[in-house]
DNA sequence: TTGCCTTTGAAGTAG
DNA sequence: CTACTTCAAAGGCAA
């Protein structure tokens, strides 16, 4: 396993001669110096300086927020309680006992990087229904016994409720994912956004990784078989209209049963959504959702409560700094998690690719990248500048593979360099060099990390601070 | 109302 | 085969 923090950051076998930029001779004497506890404790109290300013700054609109949340919650709730109830509390769990069974070939287990009986990554368990253990929900604790009236009166987060109905493949907007143990999860000594030495892995202290969204129990998550899914959604494609397609679901119907389609039009309607609705809804089959995308279901509820922030974006950059601290054998939970769920997308879904859904978003990246033709950020100027070549080596200052590419892309590289543009997520020694993706090795990571752009990154990764967006040479 | 932001990983396309 | 792009979730925010 790259514990990528050699600290030393020597040249790691990349041949790439570099043409450092003004900043990044500096960058390249400060990665060399090791990356200390002091540093770490620096970077620390800066990160939580910045948690505690944000919280303050917008504490009041935050509490406006949950307010309003809470209203949407409730309104929520009346239509939800139209809909029946499932029993056992759990929602994914009445959603999936309707799948078939289907018990897929482990073909992981004997050879495959994880043994679920050796990290209890949740397999067949006896006593359940045998699907489940191909999920996650299980995995992550389905509803605790206990939670604390309070909890749901927590602010900003609405729990034991949606808890029975809150689906894996996403709730809609204003309803958080509940964190099941939320009352029981570590008091982090610091704010800790961001910081493994906070960060108690979620697989013990989970949430439910809820997955269906109730409408999905309603007409619109309907598998071809029958079977309902959380990865189909209604095709307007923004899941915010889950809600929608449930109030036109429920309530519009009645009204057009008690009085008449064209009265009960006035309700949620127009005559082109009316005619909209005659025609056969094509339901959008999501992706499922990878190793990352599962962790930050989980613990997107606590992040939110220990910041009180409520961003998706500075908490999405907080997630993953988790994401990198999390040991080797944590990330391998949520990858064989994630490897379950493509299993069983894929018999579900057999005939779906992700293809599918190609065009539903805007081609916002390939925009900008015509725009910025004389961008240096672009990749081949990423390149040049970097001394890149291709994938065969490391770029030149933060000693990452491939994918500074990815973030120049974007406008920056900040991924990979500190605030002062040092790497420190520090690349790989040439004594300790990260898996070849193209070289299997007994790593309990899938291959599908071995052979990603990036091989999996566990060592720390602090370079993602909002506040050092200054630092971007943009 | 719609897209962006922000993250990582999977899977797609393009060359 | 490699490089690059798109999408998956989430909620605030801006246009």
């Amino acid at each position: 396993m790259p514990q990528l923090n050699g600290g030393g950051g020597d040249d790691l076998g990349a041949n790439d001669e570099m043409i450092p930029f003004k900043d990044e001779e500096d960058h390249e004497k400060i990665r060399e110096s090791a990356f200390t506890e002091s540093d770490l404790a620096d970077l620390k109290s800066s990160l939580v300086n910045e948690s505690e300013i944000s919280q303050n700054s917008n504490s009041a609109v935050i509490r406006r927020g949950q307010q309003e949340d809470q209203r949407i919650y409730t309104d929520k709730r009346e239509h939800l309680d139209d809909v029946p109830k499932h029993q056992d509390g759990g929602m994914y769990k009445a959603s999936y006992s309707g799948y078939p069974f289907l018990m897929l070939p482990e073909p992981y287990l004997p050879n495959g990087p994880v043994s679920p009986s050796s990290n209890k990554v949740s397999v067949v368990q006896q006593g359940m229904h045998p699907l489940t253990p191909l999920l996650p929900y299980d995995h992550f604790n389905p509803s605790p016994p206990h939670i604390p009236t309070d909890v749901s009166q927590k602010p900003g987060v609405h729990r034991h409720q949606s808890q029975e109905i809150s689906g894996f493949y996403s709730l809609p907007q204003g309803q958080i994912t509940p964190s099941m143990n939320w009352p029981n999860q570590p008091v982090y000594p610091l704010p800790s956004c961001g910081f493994r030495q906070s960060f108690s892995s979620g697989l013990q202290s989970s949430s439910s990784f809820p997955r269906f969204s109730h409408s999905l129990m309603l007409q619109s998550g309907m598998h071809p078989t029958g079977i309902p899914h959380p990865a189909i959604v209604p095709p307007s494609g923004k899941q915010e209209h889950d809600q929608f397609d449930r109030n036109i679901y429920t309530s519009s119907r009645a009204n057009d049963l008690l009085f008449g389609p064209v009265r009960s039009g006035i309700v949620f309607k127009s005559h082109a959504e009316m005619k909209r609705e005659k025609e056969p809804k094509k339901p959008v089959i999501k992706k499922p959702l990878n190793a990352f995308m599962l962790y930050m279901k989980e613990m997107r509820a606590k992040v939110i409560a220990e910041c009180t922030l409520k961003e998706s974006a500075a908490i999405n950059q907080i997630l993953g700094r988790r994401w990198h601290a999390l040991t080797r054998e944590e990330q391998a939970k949520y990858y064989e998690l994630a490897r379950k769920e493509r299993q069983l997308h894929m018999q579900l879904y057999p005939s779906w690719s992700a293809r599918d859904n190609y065009g539903k978003k805007k081609r916002r990246k390939r925009d900008k990248q015509q725009d910025s033709g004389t961008d240096p950020s672009s990749p081949k100027k990423c390149r040049a500048r970097f001394g890149l070549n291709q994938q065969t080596d490391w770029c030149g200052p933060c000693r990452r593979k491939k994918k500074c590419i990815r973030y120049l892309q974007r406008g920056r590289c900040a991924s990979p360099h500190s605030s002062d543009g040092s790497a420190i997520d520090s690349p790989p020694s040439p004594v300790n060099h990260p898996p070849n993706p193209a070289s299997p090795t007994s790593s309990p990571l899938p291959q599908s990390a071995k052979r990603s752009a990036h091989p999996p990154r566990l060592s720390l990764d602090f370079s993602r601070i909002k506040t050092e967006s200054h630092n971007n040479p943009d």
